[in-house]
DNA sequence: ATCGGTGTGTCTACGCCGTAGACAGGGCGG
DNA sequence: CCGCCCTGTCTACGGCGTAGACACACCGAT
């Protein structure tokens, strides 16, 4: 039809992450966000390699509004401030924060969010080895994190099961012990536990 | 046809497993599966409620080689223990180790493990609450290193780029500490990190 | 002014998928 | 011996991702 092109990869991310916005993941479909932008779903392919790369568009694109750490704060305080934040960007998407759990952040925003991280690392005093290492158990934690508030977010009833049979374990669990999987406190203790870690790690060497 | 039953759920369960292990993730479908076993696809769902509660016998079925963990060991080797034994577990099964990653261990031996668990977190002083959310932490991170694994041991070389694109933040990174995105080590590194902060939490109090 | 190439959206179609619902036939309790 | 129920089968539906051929509009070179 038309040469100059009224779709954009950007348009369509958008398009992508209003619809799961909106109708949830499962309706991130080719064909549904074609409808929603109003041309044929094979237009898409002309833009994106595949449905993944889509999705993968679409996932960089809910981390845009992951600030900056600043850079004032110490380095441990930046850690636990970058996964929450991340966290909150995910899930104000919910329909593609699996995905973001799911994918390794290659896109602008994510290595921006990245080097955020490694520098904070390499400020603890990590070797850039054990940077990398630790950058990436990061990444896992947020991003294990996140799949399970997605799962236990949305009408997957077994993850409410998880804190049943975990306090079937114990003899006298207050009320306020269970129901946490995927919370937003499950996630920050597990964060601290983490750059607890790291510190250890950091402070076992001059 | 038949009144006495040729197919049982314990039956499916180890034939997908099969087929996981011999043609992968995808193969896992409910017709494969259905071939394998040489029956229809539909008398599965006599003894699975839909594909989901298929797959979950499964993933329980290859955590059974998880053994149970030795209470002479002290609780912090016990738990790096029992997290390389869950890794391998799941990683002898490539097939089905995604979704062991990604669902809650709810099976007969998801139980056995998680009590384990939370047996040498009590040991190590934390209180049930806390216990729950550690036990909560460490099953994510197991969840989220399988998942790499997974991912960066089938053909998606978007996951080798993370090395590269972390490796590109640093000025000199040695050829050892790149490409270990979903590796053994990487893994058992974020677990010790983990371990680490579990201590300090155990340590900041009598 | 024209004309071919190229970039862009459309159409049709294929082979999968999960699973709903009706059907069939053998085993067991009465 | 009857009848029920349990197990496995069959057919069919609506959906999916996407391959491949096609149509058209724009652009640069002529």
């Amino acid at each position: 039809m038309a040469r100059t092109p009224f779709l954009t990869p950007s348009a369509i991310a958008a398009a992508a992450l209003r619809l799961g916005d909106r109708e949830g993941a499962d309706a991130m479909t080719m064909r549904r966000i074609a409808a929603e932008l109003g041309c044929d779903p094979m237009a898409l392919y002309r833009h994106f390699a595949d449905r993944t790369a889509l999705l993968d568009a679409v996932a960089d694109l809910a981390l845009a509004t992951v600030p900056a750490p600043d850079p004032q704060q110490p380095w441990d305080e930046r850690l636990r401030r970058v996964a929450d934040d991340i966290r909150s960007a995910a899930l104000a998407h919910p329909g593609i924060a699996f995905h973001v759990a799911a994918r390794p952040p290659l896109g602008e925003q994510g290595q921006r969010i990245a080097a955020g991280v490694f520098a904070a690392l390499a400020e603890a005093g990590l070797t850039p080895g054990e940077a990398i290492r630790a950058a990436q158990a990061l990444v896992a934690t947020i991003a294990a994190g996140l799949a399970m508030a997605v799962r236990a977010g949305t009408r997957d009833e077994r993850w409410h099961q998880v804190s049943d049979v975990l306090g079937g374990l114990t003899s006298a669990p207050t009320e306020g012990d269970l129901h946490t999987v995927g919370s937003e406190e499950q996630f920050g203790y597990t964060v601290r536990l983490l750059v607890a870690g790291i510190m250890a790690e950091a402070e076992s060497r001059p």
